[in-house]
This record gives structure tokens, sequence and C-alpha cells, in this order.
RNA sequence: GGCGAGGUAGCUCAGUUGGUAGAGCACGCGACUGAAAAUCGCGGUGUCGACGGUUCAAUUCCGCCCCUCGCCA
């Protein structure tokens, strides 16, 4: 903790606001930073691709010029991108900011990012995308092949990973190989707890709406992107050359593009677009409700304003 | 009206040479350290269109009826 926040821990300039979809995160998180007279950084692994605002759900003209948000749109969607870089880049960003004696509102939607803005995860290994293709041939050939290297070269890591998930597996063997040393090594506890950068609080936005009610806002919110111009918007950005793999991965990309190129209608990609989102508002749950100290605040139907207040009361 | 195809989980469908059923998606829960809006794990789905017949036993075979789709009138 460095120490100017020792000489006054009453008044945290790091709040961190977790959020599933359609809860009203952004415009809650656009009033506390008016009232902290501090700027947003956003914690969101979508949100960083520049030319993709209506499928990502990047903040419209209005929030934009009430506070300044940092860490949105600044990424091309033909670039792979990485949490690596995002911590990277959270950390400049608010190291910058708070030396400038600002306030800092993290705000976003993808558990690990926050996780990475907010404390020092390590990342062994680098990236390097040509092994990555060939250890995915190998798992489709010969997946035991691929388990049994990763077991005899760190069988630290073979021991607590996922070894169904072929993502883990993978990021893991490519990690031994481009480093000779795998995933940080530590118990599960750890991997919880990574070190915390800054002194925050950390609250999350409880859904007390409806389920009903919320899937339909859900919904509601693909049919407005359709029509804010989604389609428009992927055709576009895949002109400008080929979407990286990572920004494919945002709900619509892939959807989208099967409609432009007449594989489905756009009654179907809609729908798909639907379910996936209530599939990831669910995962977001699951995060909100397992993340450490943190404080849940309820929201869904409520005002902005109201969610926001409560949120600067809880924090005297 | 005639002929053909079909009615099985919320949806799309597979299956049972007769012993009351499954896969994907959806849904619920969980995991998560350089792909995370990704990826993976666990879980329940049900008068197998209705009624009758044959049978120890029918979702499966037979009859009849209802409904859907297609073709022909």
């Amino acid at each position: 903790m460095p120490p100017d926040e020792a000489m006054c821990p009453s008044s945290p300039s790091v709040v961190a606001l977790f959020g599933a979809t359609a809860l009203g995160k952004s415009e809650v998180a656009g009033r506390l930073a008016e009232r902290l007279h501090g700027e947003i950084v956003v914690a969101d692994s979508m949100q960083v691709y520049r030319g993709l605002g209506i499928i990502t759900n990047q903040p419209g003209e209005a929030e934009l010029t009430r506070v300044r948000r940092h860490l949105v749109g600044y990424v091309a969607p033909q670039e792979e991108f990485t949490v690596a870089r995002y911590a990277r880049d959270a950390h400049e960003t608010i190291d910058r900011l708070r030396a400038e004696g600002r306030a800092v509102v993290i705000e976003g939607g993808s558990g690990l990012y926050l996780r990475a803005a907010l404390g020092d995860l390590e990342f062994a290994g680098g990236f390097d995308a040509s092994l990555r293709r060939e250890l995915e041939r190998r798992w489709a050939d010969d997946r035991d092949g691929v388990l049994l290297e990763l077991q005899r070269r760190d069988p630290a890591t073979a021991a607590v990973i996922d070894l169904l998930n072929p993502r883990r597996v993978i990021r893991a063997l490519e990690a031994v190989i481009l480093h000779g040393e795998a995933l940080p090594a530590g118990t599960r506890e750890a991997l919880w707890r990574p070190p915390e950068r800054y002194a925050h609080r950390l609250f999350a936005l409880q859904p007390v709406t409806d389920a009903a009610v919320l899937t339909r806002r859900i919904e509601r919110r693909v049919d407005d992107m359709l029509a804010a111009g989604a389609l428009e918007e992927v055709a576009r950005a895949r002109a400008a050359g080929p979407l990286s793999r990572t920004a494919r991965q945002a709900i619509g990309v892939q959807e989208l593009c099967a409609c432009l190129d007449g594989e489905t209608s756009l009654a179907a990609a809609a729908a798909r677009m639907k379910a996936r989102t209530r599939a990831l508002a669910r995962r977001q749950a699951t995060w909100m409700r397992k993340l450490p100290a943190v404080s849940l605040v309820p929201a869904g139907e409520r005002d902005p304003e109201a969610v926001a207040d409560e949120i600067l009361g809880r924090i005297q």
C-alpha cells in the first residue's frame, strides 16, 4: 500500500464497481466518478475495441461528456488482446490518475479484468500465436499426448488446473515451452487473493429485479443494438481487415457476420445474441457472488443516482 | 376428399428388432492467473398426440380419431 493511503485510510481513492450487463452499471459509475471528482477506468474485455461500440455496449456521448473514461475503444479490433496487456494499461492509467490526485472509479463486468486492475496477477510465460496453433492441432489429434507432456514438464500445474479444459491445458503447456516455468505456483487460495495493488472498496450490483424482467431487459438491449446499427458496425469493422480472434468473441460478431454472409437470418442472429447475453449475465452473477470483500448493492430498477448515493454513503 | 411424411424434454430432433427414453440448444449451479462476452465441469427436465386392441409388459405392433406439413383433386 502506498504511504499516502496509510495516512488517509478513511477516504480510499479507488472505488471498484462490478456488475452484470443491463443493471445500469456505467450510469452508476458515471455518477460516482462525478461526485468523487474522479475518472473512470473500465474493466471490460470487449469494450477495449475501437469501432465496436454498439455491440460491446460502450458508453454513449452523454456518459462520455459527463466524466472521462479510460481503456474503452482504444484497441483495433484486428488486434489480439490479452489480460496481461490490460493489466499493464490499467495500472499505468490508475497510477497516473492517482499521481494527479484524482479519485478512480474502476467499473466493469469482466471478473478477471477487474482482478487484474486491482491486484498484481502474475502472468507467466509469453504468447506465441503459432505455438498456440500448433498445440491446438496436437490437442485435437492427440489429447493424451499433450496431457502427458504437461504432466512430465510441469506436474505442479498439471495437478491444479482443469485438465478437461483445452484452453487451460494449452496455455499451461505453452507457458512451460516458452519460459520453462508455467503458471505461477501457489494454492487456489493464493490465486483468489492476488496481492492488492491499491487499497480500495469493492461494490457489486446485485439484481433485485424479477428475473423475468431482467431477461426482458437484456433482450430489449439486443434489439436496441440492432436498431442502432450493430450490423453496419460489424460490417465496417471487418471491412478494415480480418477481426482478431479475441475481438471475434464479442457477442454479436460471429452472429452478425453470419448474417452478412447470408448464412443466417437477422432474427436467428438476434436470438443467438440474446441467449449468449443471458448466459453471460449468469456467469457474471457467479463472479459477483464470490468476489472477495465485496459489498453488494441492490440495483436493477433503481435510479442510478440513488444507487450511487447509497455507495457514497457506505464509503463514508 | 385422396396420397405421402410427421406428431418424443421449453425448442430442434435422435431412439427403442416390445421391458416407461437420449443429444444439442435453452434453463439452474459451479470453476476460472497472457483467449475470459472465451473456455470447461455438474444438474433436473417428459402422461414418447388422444382413445381402444394384442401382450406378463406398448412410446415401440394393430385399429381408429385428432393435429401439422407437402403433393394431388
